[in-house]
DNA sequence: GCAACTTTCGTAAACGTTTACAAAACGGCC
DNA sequence: GGCCGTTTTGTAAACGTTTACGAAAGTTGC
């Protein structure tokens, strides 16, 4: 069924049953009534390919995110959430979203050619963002709009969303310090996503306003993995000047310091304070039950898809770019208390 | 840059060009060269709607999943993992996946029609089969080829892979039963999904050659999510006449029922053992470690993608459709052990 | 009844491919 | 060179839409 049946099944001219389809202007009422009575009878809906083609656009988004990274394997579920949402909010909006996976052993940017010359989407939701991100120069010269999920420091003219990491990593510190810990390690990425400079940043902002000053030796880069975890733990957990308390970036890690933790018979919070970073309906089950943040990963899915979408809008208000941070909230947990000296 | 500029840029016609783009027989090896050296020096690659329109395929797969469905809340990755996997296959196929959205608050053969029509997909993936599934009759009405996670006994002509849960529940119940159990529940979903089914036609025939007569009130559907778990917990942990093993078909109720076990002072092996079901990464934290299966999602996503490909292969060989049972292994774990009574 | 509008509709071109078909080039042979 | 068969190339139609443009129909005012 295409619309030429249909205009014939009508004796009316393609020209007018697409624009009532459309909802153009200029078709008399009693005529768009029929034409969508039966466009429903006969179950037409206009193909997508015919009309990307015409329009220039496939109302489809892209998602692209980085494949074979060890965090997918870890249990954690942040995309799938974030995906869940944002594919609910952009079906409404009558788009449909396309998963990208860029293997973390290609090449990004050719693989970003590749996508970008297909014309496969409108616009494209970037993850896994850089401090310095060559795909962001890329995709600023080649006219697809884009947003990222993650704020880079290359410049460039697009929206992004971010966490609070900085935020997070300062509260932290606060929270910290309010019990009175003074010796404060923090587990960092061990490459260069975007997300480690700020949470750093936040780090040493909570540091200095509590006049403490900087231990190199406290900042720890591994992997952000269960492994990752694992060694960060045991690395801590071994230090003849053991820190109080360990600040996490990722909650991935967490269920690998409790376990190697569990190994050195260090009792989190007890013996190291741990905040951890997001909060996990899993995290529930760690004893003790790590302080973490609340993240709100439904409103960030809605988010990306209503800022993505934004992209697209003739509006000329809706269409500037923008950068949006989501807020967190802290959450107390029995895995932060007193520094020993201090407990009662 | 589309085809036409190509084909200017050589002096040659489009017709050749894409012939050369395409691998088709009957183009001079030296222009064929020449073509394919300039269409990567000018990074051509062909417009994907224009080549949809003219050849009536896609190049692209949906994967239809139920959305606004606890369990996705629930931190249950095996979606995401399972969809990692199959997309990265597709991919080296150069076939795209979509992600289409059904909320379990629509019409499935609504959304399903207007999926047909748009001609966005070559095949689909169905997943959350019932033992009865109108979707597939409608499918196989539409000629859209199709196949789903999950066994249905409504028939068509469609391949469909699924996990042995027929197979986990026998296993469960010959496991408990070799440790001395014969007072076995079993929690089962509260909605005609298929693999309920066969959950329980596993647990029945186990219970059959045991020679256990069944007991109906140890047959409880409670909703598959943490809370569906918890209050499965909480009736087994209360029951007057306890059963003395407790067999799980899906892993999101098992953290729901720990929690609930540990409101009511029961542990689970020793007061009650349990038998979840999917072995989960963080599943480790929950304590005692519960017995449960193995099972190869990356395997079960590279499947999905063969399958879903077979189904679009000229060879008749490959193309016809099939089921397959993805098999399972049994872990031990501390949270089956022999019941109360027989414990030393 | 007619001019001058406005509303509604039909026609045809265009989007970027692929492919059936015809045309051209080529090679071998007499 | 002329013929034939084969290989290679060019041309044009087709896929299903949307939309600019002009034509037709309808409305108003005189």
């Amino acid at each position: 069924m295409n619309i030429r049946r249909l205009a014939d099944h009508l004796n009316i001219s393609i020209g007018t049953v697409s624009r009532a389809l459309n909802n153009r202007p200029g078709v008399h009422p009693e005529t768009l009534e029929k034409v969508l009575k039966a466009a429903a009878e006969l179950g037409y809906v206009a193909n997508q390919s015919g009309r990307s083609l015409r329009r220039g656009a496939t109302n489809t988004i892209g998602f692209v995110i980085e494949t074979g990274h060890p965090a997918h394997q870890s249990g954690d579920q942040f995309f799938y959430v974030v995906l869940d949402a944002m594919n609910l909010y952009l079906a409404e909006q009558r788009y449909d979203l396309v998963i990208l996976p860029c293997h973390s052993a290609d090449d990004p940017v050719e693989f970003l050619s590749r996508v970008i010359a297909r014309g496969i989407v409108d616009a494209l939701v970037m993850t896994a963002t850089r401090r310095i991100d060559h795909r962001i120069a890329q995709l600023a010269k080649s006219k697809l709009p884009f947003m990222t999920l993650g704020r880079s420091e290359t410049p460039g003219n697009y929206s992004w969303i971010d966490l609070d990491f900085e935020g997070v990593a300062l509260r932290s510190v606060q929270e910290a310090v309010k019990l009175g810990h003074r010796r404060i390690a923090v587990g960092l990425p061990d490459n260069d996503v975007a997300l480690g400079y700020h949470y750093k940043a936040g780090y040493l902002k909570g540091l200095a306003e509590a006049g403490i000053a900087v231990d190199e030796s406290l900042i720890i880069r591994v992997p952000t993995s269960e492994m990752g975890g694992f060694s960060l733990g045991k690395q801590v957990a071994g230090m003849s000047d053991q820190p109080t308390a360990l600040l996490l970036c990722s909650e991935v890690t967490a269920a690998g310091v409790y376990a190697a933790f569990g190994e050195m018979g260090v009792e989190a919070g007890r013996d190291i304070s741990i905040v951890a970073f997001r909060e996990n309906p899993l995290m529930r089950f760690l004893n003790p039950a790590p302080a973490c943040f609340r993240i709100d990963l439904d409103a960030l899915g809605t988010r990306l898809g209503e800022t993505v979408l934004d992209l697209l809008s003739k509006d000329e208000q809706r269409n500037q770019r923008r950068g949006e941070i989501i807020p967190v909230e802290f959450m107390p947990g029995k895995s932060l208390q007193p520094p020993r000296g201090l407990q009662r």
